[in-house]
Formats: C-alpha cells, sequence, structure tokens
DNA sequence: AGGCTATCTGAATGAGCGTTCAGTCCAGGG
DNA sequence: CCCTGGACTGAACGCTCATTCAGATAGCCT
C-alpha cells in the first residue's frame, strides 16, 4: 500500500504522514519515560509531537493504541539493537563484557531501564505488556544463554549449566537496574557493570 | 490521646473508629494489590473495607493521604516480620537459607512481590514512596550484609567482600521476584529460592 | 477544473472520579 | 434532658481527560 511517494513540495504540514506518526510514537515514548505508563496523557503525547490531540487519535484508535504501538516499536528496536551490537564482538568473553555494559546502559542500545520498569508494573494489569515483557526477557536470557553455552563449548568458562547461570544472570541484571533506575545512591552504570562482571566472573569461574 | 473507651453497647456501627480506620487501610493494601497504585480508586477502597467514601476521606485527608498511610504500614509490618523471623533462626547458614524462602514468599512474612515492583514504579515519580523504597532497601541489604559478614567471621564463608557480595545478592533476590511477580513461566517461588540459594553458594563458596 | 480521499485540527461532549458538604446518628457531659 | 462534637453517609460538584465530530486543507485521479 504505502508507495515511496515523497511529497517533494515544500508546504509545511504536507511532511509524509509516517513521519508524523513516527514523531508521534517517539513522543509517545519520551511521554512514557517521563510521567509512566499510567500518566501518559493524549495531550502529552501531542504537545510533545508538536500536533493536535485529534492527529494522535486518527493514526492510533486509542490512547492504548498509542500505547501498545510504542512498545511494539520498543520491542522491536531492542531487538535490532542487541543483534547488531553483539555481532560486532568477537569471542564469548567479549560478549558478555559487552552486554554488561548494554545492560548498565554504556552502550549505544537498549535505552533507559526506567521504560522497563513501567513497562513491568504494566504488564501486571495487561496482558498485551505481559507480552511483550516475556518476548524480551526471553530474548535477552537466549543471547545470555548462547554466549555462555558458547564459552562453555571454548573453555573460556568452567562446564555451568548454562540456563541456570543465564537466569541467574539475566536477573541478577534486572535486580541491578532497578537500583539503577530509582537513583539509589549506591548505584551507577559504572558499578552495576562492574558489579554483574564480578558475578559472572565468579558464576562462571572465569580465570582472572 | 486515644483511650482504651470501648463502646461495649453493642449497637451495629459503634465499632470503635480505630478499628474502621484499620480496616480501611488493609483494603487500601488490598487495592494497590490488585489494581495496582495507579488504578486504586477511592470507591475501590471504600467498597473493599466496607464503607462509605466519604469515611475513607474523612480518615485519611485524600486519596494519597490514604495510599502514603498504606505504605508506612508495608513498611512497618516488613520491618517487624523481617526482625522477628530472622531472630528465629540460628547461625549464618541457616539465617541465609531461611532469607532465600523469606525473598520467594515462603515465608509467613513479607508477602506480595507485586507490591513491591508497585513500590517501585511509584518511587519513580513520587519521593514519599521513593524514601518508602529506600528505606526498606537498605534495611533488607543491611540484614543480608550482616548475615554475611557473621558467616565470613564465622568461617562458614570465603573472606568474601560483604557489602558487595549483599548488594548483589539483594539484587539478584529483586531480579528473581520481578520474574515471580509477572508469572514468569521459567519460574516459581521454589526455583526462586534454589537459584538464589545455588548463587549464594557460589558467591560466598560455601562448602556443599 | 472538479470532486474524492487521506490527513489534520480545535472545539465540544461526556464519562469517571476525587473531593466537598449538608445532614444523620450516637455517646457523653452538663 | 438537651447540647455538643466526633463518626459516618450519600448525594452533589467540578475538574480532568479520552474520545467524537464538524469541518479545513491539500494532493490525486479523471
Amino acid at each position: 500500500m504505502a508507495k515511496g511517494t515523497i511529497s517533494s513540495s515544500g508546504s509545511l504540514s504536507a511532511k509524509a504522514p509516517e513521519e508524523r506518526r513516527e514523531r508521534i510514537l517517539r513522543a509517545t515514548v519520551d511521554v512514557v519515560r517521563t510521567r509512566g505508563f499510567a500518566g501518559a496523557r493524549v495531550s502529552d503525547i501531542a504537545e510533545a509531537a508538536g500536533t493536535s490531540q485529534g492527529l494522535v487519535l486518527y493514526h492510533f484508535r486509542s490512547l492504548a493504541g498509542a500505547l501498545d504501538a510504542a512498545l511494539t516499536l520498543l520491542e522491536d528496536e531492542f531487538y535490532d539493537d542487541l543483534e547488531r551490537d553483539l555481532q560486532e564482538q568477537v569471542g564469548p568473553i567479549e560478549r558478555l563484557r559487552h552486554m554488561a555494559d548494554l545492560g548498565a546502559g554504556l552502550g549505544p542500545a537498549v535505552g533507559d531501564w526506567r521504560l522497563w520498569l513501567e513497562l513491568w508494573v504494566r504488564a501486571l494489569h495487561d496482558p498485551d505488556a505481559r507480552e511483550t515483557r516475556e518476548s524480551l526477557d526471553r530474548r535477552w536470557r537466549a543471547a545470555l544463554r548462547d554466549v555462555i553455552a558458547e564459552g562453555v563449548a571454548a573453555g573460556d568458562f568452567a562446564p555451568v549449566d548454562a540456563d541456570a547461570a543465564a537466569i541467574r544472570l539475566a536477573c541478577l541484571m534486572d535486580g541491578l537496574a532497578i537500583q539503577l533506575a530509582l537513583d539509589d545512591p549506591d548505584m551507577t552504570t559504572q558499578r552495576l557493570a562492574d558489579l554483574w562482571w564480578e558475578s559472572a566472573v565468579i558464576e562462571l569461574r572465569m580465570q582472572a
């Protein structure tokens, strides 16, 4: 359907509707980031996107629709980022180290943990969010497990149960991230990465 | 102020106001548990408590007031439960093992992790909740650190950095608990306790 | 050119919900 | 016995906000 018809006219409001849609989605993510899912209003989104309330409801059918769409956008981007980032690293140890940084938010991707917190709580009450959450976690854990299994096979790590270790390390990351998201005075991105890495070293019995 | 004036008359609605207040607080906690902080309405609380909306606003000044009061109630009870429970155990290993069960919700105390999730997200936007959250975490971590330090001193654990180990284990518990709170198919209370305990064994290099 | 449709807007609508309030009931004190 | 004040209720009030709607604008097809 959507052809690549680019309106080359310079008229002000004649930007391609796709671009407007995209802008609204970005705005939605931003609003959720700052006000939370529960606090996000249509007018906030419209204002952040520089459009009218009507347009938000025109493109997505409802506020919930906009929030859902933003969720899917996040999910897709998370996946792409993760894949791309990990492929750039060579060897299990490098990759694992990189995952520490990614989780800590030091890398370019993944983004704000506060969004994840919001997603989790929304998942408590909204089945849609629950599914997104599960899918995201599955992917993250799978990536972790693959790296661990790879390292075990290569002899870099002790022959641990890759699944159990992956779950533990993934959960540890979540737990550490919460402190970070909540601005816990005892937690910084660097400390998160360090603490997590230390745990990985211990858990996988890496040689110093 | 509050004297022990017990209205001995059998009149129906003449229960001591303190009791009504308490009932409303319990109801508030229940409502937050099921609908979340964001979804809690005055009418929900009133209905759950079997009173009128007016009374909720009469005892607490506003909906926010009721939510705050419920928060403090939770905090106090958490603290009492924790203290009491831990004192019943003898020796660091026993105590640590018990903390695994407590966190998993196997014990009698601590209660629903979903409430904690709700608290965390509320803490993102409400300074009051943030303080409660920090206080709770501090206590939990301190308890953990004490047990670890005790075990290190007694020679039950390897001479690790008790603070760092406590933070890691506390965060791991948070992360595991999230999966539990979200009904992740890969997580059960038992599995949580087991995974956490295994990590503790590894982290503290306990002898099997 | 002349409609047709997609895009977009801002005001109007209406529901939901926190808070207020006028008033009831009752216990206790003068 | 009457008066007072706390406890309590349920009906309004008014505000916020999602959603609807009547139209404005502009590209596109014939």
